[in-house]
DNA sequence: CCAGCTATACTTAGCTA
DNA sequence: GTAGCTAAGTATAGCTG
């Protein structure tokens, strides 16, 4: 059972790129569960991949959405500041989304 | 230097608090830009803390509308199937949100 | 194909400067 | 406050059922 060192290249062969896309995505969940408790902060994260009907998300709808809510704060404060940097930019784009999603 | 154990609970001094948000954020960066790399696929996070000004969003703004454009083929497929349970309505609502987002 | 195992690779808590 | 270190702890590649 010799562990190969991560060469952080796509994994040509299908059924490994899948498998490794499983584990990961898991992984990949479970830092951001931890990240969110640890630090009581809001994250939210989309991943689309060809070996799943559905874009993966998390976390649960209902969370997403207060995640989501808590970033109409910032891009509020930004536009007071009159920032017309990119970054700021993205940050308004943001509200709209959420805007979008607190439609439902 | 003996390193507790995780215990996955909110941290309660300000400092550590942030420091481990800082750390854990980058590793959770650098492990969604491997999962992508590695299997090929589309991925984006959003985080938001008290810790910075503005939200941290991965992967960069052009990344992060390339990423959520592909959700496009999968809510639009659903559609189509008609299916109306709770996972495929938060589907559809990605669509909206990528239609948000592109129109910059 | 998926779930579980386990040795090894990687991440990161606590510390130092 | 930030950056870097290193060992303790965690995630996961390759394998097995």
């Amino acid at each position: 059972m010799i562990r190969k060192k991560v060469k952080l290249a796509y994994i040509t062969n299908d059924s490994s790129r899948k498998a490794n896309y499983k584990k990961r995505k898991k992984g990949l969940m479970r830092k951001m569960s931890e990240l969110s408790t640890l630090c009581g902060i809001g994250a939210c994260a989309i991943m689309y991949s060809p070996y799943e009907s559905r874009p993966e998300v998390w976390p649960s709808r209902t969370g997403f959405q207060q995640v989501l809510s808590k970033f109409k704060m910032i891009p509020e404060m930004e536009e007071r500041k009159n920032l017309v940097n990119q970054e700021s930019f993205l940050s308004q784009r943001t509200v709209k989304v959420v805007e979008q999603l607190r439609k439902d």
